[in-house]
DNA sequence: TGAATTACGGACTGAATGGTCCAGAATGGC
DNA sequence: GCCATTCTGGACCATTCAGTCCGTAATTCA
């Protein structure tokens, strides 16, 4: 698992010195609601020390760089989903059920039209920056795997399993970045509803 | 089926006043590549202008803005594709190969890392651009009436037909994207070769 | 050839860019 | 209370941004 490395906790608690006076997780969460409604080119830094409620000293500090607030921003979000969807894979019994669980959850992201954030930074700079396409990869590998274990626990055996499962993600990634176009909900859905061929379709 | 106006063409070959120097055509063709490439926010002027091999002023006369120029790409990316792409529904006879040829297109996209110039497009400033959000919607429609026809004639009634051909639609634009992330190739592929179970599932 | 029209290069603009730096304030340990 | 340490606001920087404008060159028509 690729981790990004920030001086968000550069000191003890208890050392000396002034300490910050602000919430590096909150200030994320500012950024995030930015670089996820604009894009990473088109916010400025200026936005971006509004929506955090930071001055630019300690957003240099904190985070090094507008690259180093959207990576932090990144993978808070990241690990922000697969916590929200792990606990989901426990608690419904039917797998099959648990993947449709999963997938919906991915398809919604909070609504609108800004679409899943996780999408909008690897069209934006996956290609130009290996670091942050490295990461994307662990986390699709992460949902892949998950989708996947699933699909297994419903009895279909490991080959097709794992194709089924990233088509699936595909799919789903395929209406989030529709949703940015306006398409319709109601069609949206009806596509989303087509991924049960996918998952419950015999091994033919 | 939405249009977008330019200065591409003020003037009647004819008529009097200085020629252009340039092909408009082309010039646009080394702005798609360099939008392609960097997306349009991280695309200035000065690149633009080296990539069209315009002058400033010869830019803005013909397409008004950046922003035009985009567009402007835009649609001649749009009508490419779709002539490239009409003359195999004839040439195959055989609807459900016909699909897969198609998105087989669709999936390719002149290979690399910068994906689909229309997807990155939407991803990137659909949200905030009505009139971009609107041609896009429409070429989607065309696109997706174009399989769902071509499902018909394989003998699938009109309902499944249109959701399982946008299902089809969104489950390659989704790998489209996922190759930005660099995922590998073989991958991708198997994911693609998935659709068949959206395109010769029985209606169960 | 002269008039009308258009294309073009490039100077110019004001604003905004991401990033650095420093002086002073705030804090904890002693 | 004093010192070391850290935080923070804002001044400052060179660069770049998209876009405007004008003088000149090129071309066609009459």
């Amino acid at each position: 698992m690729v981790s990004i490395r920030t001086n968000v906790d550069p000191r003890q608690p208890g050392g000396p010195g002034r300490p910050r006076g602000f919430s590096p997780e909150q200030a994320l969460a500012g950024a995030l609601e930015l670089f996820w409604h604009q894009g990473y080119e088109a916010t400025s830094l200026d936005d971006l020390m509004r929506s955090m409620g930071l001055s630019k000293s300690s957003l240099y500090a904190c985070y090094g760089s507008k690259h180093g607030v959207l990576m932090a921003a990144l993978q808070q979000y990241t690990d922000d989903f697969i916590a929200s969807v792990t606990p989901l894979t426990a608690s419904e019994p039917d797998p099959l059920r648990a993947i449709d669980q999963v997938l919906e959850r991915m398809a919604d992201v909070r609504g609108g039209s800004r679409g899943c954030f996780f999408i909008n930074a690897v069209v934006e700079l996956a290609p130009h920056e290996p670091a942050l396409a490295e990461f994307a990869r662990g986390h699709l590998a992460r949902i892949e795997a998950l989708i996947a274990r699933l699909l297994r626990q419903s009895g279909l055996a490991r080959r097709p399993a794992r194709e089924r499962a990233s088509a699936a993600m595909a799919l789903v990634m395929g209406t989030v970045m529709l949703r940015k176009a306006g398409v319709p909900r109601a069609r949206l859905q009806a596509m989303l509803d087509q991924v049960q061929l996918l998952t419950r379709a015999p091994i033919d």
